[in-house]
Parts: structure tokens; C-alpha cells; sequence
DNA sequence: AGATGAAATGTTATAATGTTTCTTATCCAT
DNA sequence: ATGGATAAGAAACATTATAACATTTCATCT
């Protein structure tokens, strides 16, 4: 596992009363899955606080390896995709198409947009919420009489940070 | 390669003028090139042929094969990675990152989305242009000072047509 | 406490996707 | 024709993900 390259990024939602650590949200998620009558077990909060230890999207793989070194002993692949796979139904955690990497989902109790930017610099993602572009998929969606199951949307850049650091 | 599961679907771009046929596709690619004074070879043709016969997003394997039984002779991956990395550039081709699996483009000489409807039922993809998206996106990553260079934006679900086959 | 069934995890192997490296062939401008 | 650049061939390897089956854990009932 890496460190993260910058401090526990902002909630840049609107609605959102300000910053949480890591420790909150995975407090948060615990309480959610108890809501819902889940079992967050041992290992899939592990993983899900790896991933908001981790700071930017992370592959599977390297969850694998920061798993096996806690518990000292083999971890195969679909130990933890099948954490992730669980993360990811509960809403806690998506998946980076374009990255094949995983992260933290910022207000998992809401019905998000996994609307992400990624940095090719610093590799950090934010996640947004911009409920009008999930409205004009809906409008388009309706218009070729189609019925949505799941978006992935992804912009890939140079965040701001990156940007200063390295001027043109 | 398998068979289309729908005739070449309509272009549903308002501007556009009407259905083009696969030959069609490719004549215009291969003029886009020598207006670019790229090279079109025979096998980064022979893959955009492929592409557009399929009539579905084609994985990258697939299409590894069906070059392979053409040719009589081993494929390695490399060459068919390669030749899709070109179509890529150019426009001519997206990946669809959801699927690992690729799709030509509908209007390569325009600078497009790359916004796409993916049916889990047909497997089929219909690319749409909404310019409305794209704009608040920009806006969105102004708001970040992020500066954009490649944008997926993937909607899975059901299409009308496979709806109806299979009625609630 | 012990039995039981469902859910979760462990284990091994393998599939699917994509890249590196180095060599050979082809193009095309001079 | 020839020499440098671009493209393609070939082999090995890297990364990401899943299949199949065994075992453990946990809540619940008795």
C-alpha cells in the first residue's frame, strides 16, 4: 500500500457539512450495513479502510498484498474481490473502469452518481456529484427507450495541484 | 467474430443524414487518414472492418482470432493492440471500458463524447452525441481547475428492443 | 452446549486482458 | 537503391479477474 499523495480530500458535495477522515467514513459504512442488515465482516472493512487509507484509486492487487501482510499468511485473488464485490453492492466502494481500480464512494447512503475525475499526475480521483448530467442521461436514456442499470463516468485530466506543479 | 445481432443500427445524431453501411464507415475512415497523412494499413483496416461487422462492442481477443483466421498464420496480441491503439487516436475507435471491449465511432471526424448505451440483453452499443453532457462536464472541471483530456461515459442497461422480447 | 444451514472465506488453478522486448519487414523520401 | 523511420512479427511475461471446490464461521434452534 502507497501513501496517499495528498491529506483526506474535501467532500466538495454542496449539501456536505465538511471534511471526514478516514476513521468516520468507515464508521459510517459499519453503521450503514447494520441499517441494512449486512454483515461488514472483518475483512471487507479492511479493505474498505485500506482504500480510504490509500487516497487514490487502488488495483486489486495491491489490496491483496497490504491484506496478506496483515494476516500473515496467503490471500488469494477472490478473497478480495469478493470484499469488493460486496463494497461495491452495498454502494461503499466503485470501481474505476478506466483504471481498473477501486475506491471509496464519498455519500454512500445517497443514490450517487459515480461521476469521477481522475488525475494522470498525482493518479488521485474526486468524486462528484452533478445530479444534472445523471438527469440528461435519464432524458437520453428515455428517448431511446432504454432502461439504465448502472453509469460509469469517468474524466481523466490534470488536476489543479498537478497543474501548478509543473507549469507550462 | 460473430454475426451481428441487428442490422447497422441508425445514426441518431439529429444532424446526421441518414444510415451508413459498414463499407460506407470504413471508405470515410480511410479518407480521414489521408487527409491526416496517417497511414491505414491493411491490418489497422482489416480491425476497423472487423469492428464494424461485429455490431457490438468486440473484445480485443476476438478480434485476435477472427485476424487470425484470415491471415493463416499466428496473431500474437501485440499486433492487434497495436493496430487498435492507431484507431484510437484517430477517433476511429473507443474502448469501452466497462466491457474491455471496442466499438468504432460513429462520426470520427467530429470530436464526439464518446457517450455510450450498452444493452446487458444484446450486448449491442449505440453511441450518442449530447452535447448538453459535455458542457457540464467542462463546467464541472472548471469548477475543479481540472484540465480534461479523455472522458468515458458508459451507461449499461436494457434496450427497448430487448425490453419488449422479453416482457415483465 | 451441540446440531444445523447459510454465508463467508480459503485454496488452487486457470481464464481473460494487456504489455515489454527484441527482431524483422515495409514504406517512402532522398 | 538506400537509409532512416514506421509498422508488424514473435516470444515471453505481467496484470486483472473468475471458476470450482473445500473449509470455516456464525447465527439460530433445540
Amino acid at each position: 500500500m502507497t501513501k496517499p499523495p495528498t491529506p483526506p480530500r474535501p467532500c466538495i458535495d454542496p449539501d456536505c457539512y465538511g471534511r471526514h477522515s478516514p476513521r468516520e467514513r468507515v464508521a459510517r459504512a459499519v453503521s450503514i450495513c447494520e441499517d441494512r442488515g449486512v454483515r461488514m465482516t472483518a475483512l471487507r472493512r479492511r479493505v474498505l479502510e485500506l482504500l480510504w487509507a490509500s487516497g487514490r484509486p487502488t488495483g486489486a492487487y495491491e489490496l491483496i498484498e497490504a491484506v496478506k501482510l496483515e494476516v500473515s499468511r496467503p490471500v488469494g485473488p477472490p478473497t478480495v474481490y469478493r470484499a469488493l464485490a460486496f463494497l461495491m453492492a452495498q454502494g461503499l466502494v466503485s470501481k474505476i473502469a478506466s483504471l481498473n481500480a477501486y475506491v471509496p464512494c464519498v455519500h454512500p447512503e445517497r443514490d450517487h452518481d459515480c461521476l469521477f475525475f481522475i488525475c494522470s499526475g498525482c493518479r488521485a480521483s474526486v468524486e462528484v456529484e452533478d445530479p444534472r448530467i445523471g438527469g440528461l442521461l435519464a432524458e437520453d436514456a428515455a428517448v431511446l427507450g432504454f432502461v439504465t442499470t448502472r453509469r460509469t463516468i469517468e474524466v481523466e485530466g490534470i488536476c489543479a495541484q498537478c497543474a501548478d506543479a509543473v507549469p507550462a
